[in-house]
DNA sequence: GAGCACTGC
């Protein structure tokens, strides 16, 4: 293939000659409280972590930094890959006494691996041990304790702990990492520390009358709502809330404009990262087979380049099986001398053993050549990349708020995508970024990927907003809003739940219940009603299973097999009975045998269990870590956690009155045709009535692949939608 | 008769 060259792109923030905070440092690294354990000090280990951490680009500019945070209450942090600010910043403000008075500064993370090891990280770097002074807390697994000061922390559980305190008045400084990833959750948290904010320095300012306190600057009613059955706050709290909040929000280059807008022209400064140049090629021309033009590329490379490893951007599993394939099948056409490459592949659904492969270096001689989803664009970072391979596609879900239905569709990447992938060969040493594209396409895409708020179900997120006091959706500071069409949807699918009154207030027990449990609201829903049902222990199991990724793992080579091996779990009557009879095989197998086994060697049988079951051990154990921890809060809730036993029509008729919404009927054809949103759709291929084609359906999903497809179903009589749902279904006739 | 990017509470 030819190619054009465009120079490289180094993705050094510095270039643009804002550098706020470059070269004014004193540079001396005051890292106090790395001497308050002198034995480990003086270790040659501790000795190379502190030469480390001075040799940061950040550690210059630490006073700078310290006098932006206390000039700004907002700042916006543009740090580019490897200047450490993930791990320095919350030490700085350590070392400054943001910590005082036992306060703490908190750092959200999109993702749980990043808080747990960057924690560990710290705490290392701190010289102490995990949980005292710093520690993280993701779903399932807390290491904090009360003299925790630096807090590593999702952003999705920061959101939760802003249920129970609305100031989230333990913290004075709080850190919003990746931002620019937009997730879901970062955006919620953004908009809602911005009231948090504002209240806590309203209340400071204006601490005569509180009341006055509880409007924000758009003039919605704020978070006090909360608070209002007792509200005359006592002397404690209300000096907990008077506390001001410092607000830091991490971003990558491209997006800072937008977050400086909207905290009202904030502040950026920019600190240099560690990256080394890549060098960047184009197309001639488009191409019109990228698997192809990939295949190409990777053999380029492999045959005329110096050594490193090349990490090939795919779309999914299906594409990464074949092109795998693909590339085995032509080394053995290539001389003997050139067959010396490796090729590993990586994606999410991979057992988490294959996975590990990517990141052991290749055999001597080798090159290896990694075939990766999105997964190695940020979630995992593999060593010794020098080039990569760049189609510029990317399976992307979205979700159409009209139908009701998500999709799964290949889309182009964003540039900031391109810039991310790019970036990924030049994180040990100048790097080669080739995309399959011409540059005038690269000029085409969009800036940034659209925020997931704006292509997903939003019921999940207005239900904690009400729940956290908001009132008005509608009218909600969103860094950027969903459509109208998306929120009216979900606040009617909130109302129909009975999670919202008439007036559109959440309703007391079931809207409150229903936000307290970590669940889609449906699923919470459907165990409010299971426990009038007398199937709650059933339906806790159902919402687990349905909660995690794919529970059956079936590789291509081994399809029958696998078939055989998960007959013996199927039910007749559909999907849902059929996770239910998994997870109580894989409960009945540990009982049986570990009542002399500890944690460890039980995890380790199970996992055996699952892999001769063709049953995806991560997923299970997902599930059984989610029905512990829903189980707690059902329990705290007080619902009766009873077993239908064998009545599993008991069970069926409580799917029917849970999932109402979620009906279709066969039509003359064959297809059938969801209630609700008069969609024709199939049912899935993965579904245990693949083949019945009952007359009506229950199902959980609607999404569209290559088809329309429903997911995971069960059979029920249609009578029972007009019985169970009259709400819904009486007034339809 | 045929399929599952990635996170998160």
């Amino acid at each position: 293939m030819s190619w054009v060259a465009r120079g490289s792109h180094q993705s050094n923030a510095n270039a643009n000659g804002n550098a706020n905070c470059n070269g004014n440092g004193n540079g001396n690294g005051k890292f106090s409280n790395a001497n308050r354990n002198g034995k480990t000090n003086s270790s040659p280990w501790r000795q190379k972590i502190a030469q480390q951490r001075k040799s940061l680009p950040i550690a210059s500019v630490e006073k700078r930094l310290i006098e932006e945070v206390r000039k700004n209450d907002i700042l916006i942090i543009v740090g580019e890959t490897g200047s450490g600010k993930t791990t320095q910043i919350p030490q700085f403000l350590f070392n400054a006494g943001f910590c005082n008075n036992g306060k703490v500064v908190g750092i959200t993370q999109p993702r749980r691996v990043a808080a747990v090891t960057v924690a560990k990280r710290v705490a290392d770097e701190c010289g102490v041990e995990l949980g005292q002074k710093v520690g993280y807390s993701v779903r399932f697994d807390d290491s904090t304790s009360n003299s925790t000061r630096i807090k590593y922390m999702t952003d999705g559980l920061l959101l939760r702990e802003a249920l129970l305190d609305p100031y989230l008045s333990k913290y004075s400084v709080i850190i919003v990492d990746e931002a620019h990833e937009r997730t879901v959750h970062t955006d919620v948290l953004m908009g809602l520390l911005k009231n948090v904010q504002l209240a806590r320095s309203e209340s400071i300012n204006d601490g005569q009358n509180l009341n006055n306190g509880n409007k924000n600057a758009n003039g919605f009613m704020l978070l006090d709502k909360d608070n209002g059955q007792n509200s005359s706050f006592d002397r404690k709290e209300r000096r907990e809330k008077s506390s001001p909040l410092k607000l830091i929000i991490m971003s990558a280059s491209l997006d800072a404009r937008t977050f400086s807008e909207y905290f009202g022209g904030a502040k950026a400064v920019h600190i240099q990262g560690r990256q080394f140049p890549v060098d960047i090629f184009y197309t001639r021309y488009p191409e019109t087979d990228y698997v192809d033009a990939a295949l190409i590329t990777i053999f380029q490379v492999h045959l005329e380049e110096t050594h490193g490893d090349i990490l090939v951007f795919l779309t999914g599993q299906e594409e990464i099986e074949s092109v795998e394939r693909l590339i085995k099948e032509r080394l053995t056409k290539l001389p003997q001398g050139s067959q010396n490459l490796q090729v590993v592949p990586i994606y999410a659904a991979l057992p988490p053993e294959q996975q590990m492969r990517a990141f052991a270096p290749a055999p001597s001689g080798f090159r290896k050549v990694i075939l990766a989803t999105n997964i190695a664009e940020t979630s995992i970072t593999i060593p010794g990349i020098k080039y990569v391979i760049d189609p510029g596609l990317v399976k992307a879900r979205s979700y159409d708020p009209g139908k009701g239905m998500e999709s799964l569709i290949v889309v182009p990447t964003s540039k900031s995508q391109a810039l991310q992938r790019s970036g990924r060969a030049g994180r040990e040493g100048p790097g080669k970024c080739f995309r399959l594209y011409p540059e005038n396409e690269f000029e085409k895409l969009e800036d940034s990927t659209m925020p997931e708020i704006k292509r997903c179900n939003l019921s999940n997120v207005i239900l904690q907003l009400k729940a956290l006091g908001v009132d008005d959706i509608l009218g909600f500071d969103f860094i950027e809003k969903p459509s109208r069409t998306a929120i009216i949807k979900s606040l009617e699918q909130l109302f129909l739940l009975g999670a919202l009154t008439d007036e559109c207030q959440l309703s007391d027990p079931v809207g409150r219940q229903m936000a307290r449990l970590p669940l889609d609201p449906d699923y919470a829903k459907a165990l409010i009603l299971a426990s009038q049902f007398n199937c709650l222990e059933e339906m806790l199991i159902t919402v687990a299973m349905l909660s995690v990724e794919s529970i059956f793992y079936t590789p291509r080579d081994k399809y029958e097999e696998a078939r055989t091996a998960t007959k013996c779990f199927a039910s007749p009557e559909g999907d849902h009975i059929t996770l239910i009879n998994v997870y109580r095989a894989a409960t009945d197998f540990l009982e049986k045998r570990t009542v002399e086994m500890n944690k460890a060697k039980s995890e380790k049988v199970l996992r055996k269990w699952c892999n001769e079951n063709f049953i995806n051990s991560r997923s299970l154990r997902h599930a059984r870590d989610i029905h512990r921890q829903i189980q707690g809060h059902v329990q705290q809730m007080g619902l009766k956690l009873a077993s239908c036993g064998d009545d599993m029509l008991q069970f069926r008729r409580c799917l029917v009155a849970s999932f109402f919404l979620n009906a279709a009927m066969k039509q003359a054809d064959g297809t059938y045709r969801a209630y609700a949103s008069g969609q024709v759709v199939q049912i899935h291929p993965s579904s245990v009535l693949f083949r019945k084609k009952p007359d009506c359906i229950i199902f959980n999903e609607l999404i569209q692949t290559n088809n329309k497809y429903v997911r995971n179903l069960t059979r029920v009589d249609s009578l029972w939608l007009t019985e169970l749902a009259p709400q819904f279904y009486a007034m339809q006739n």
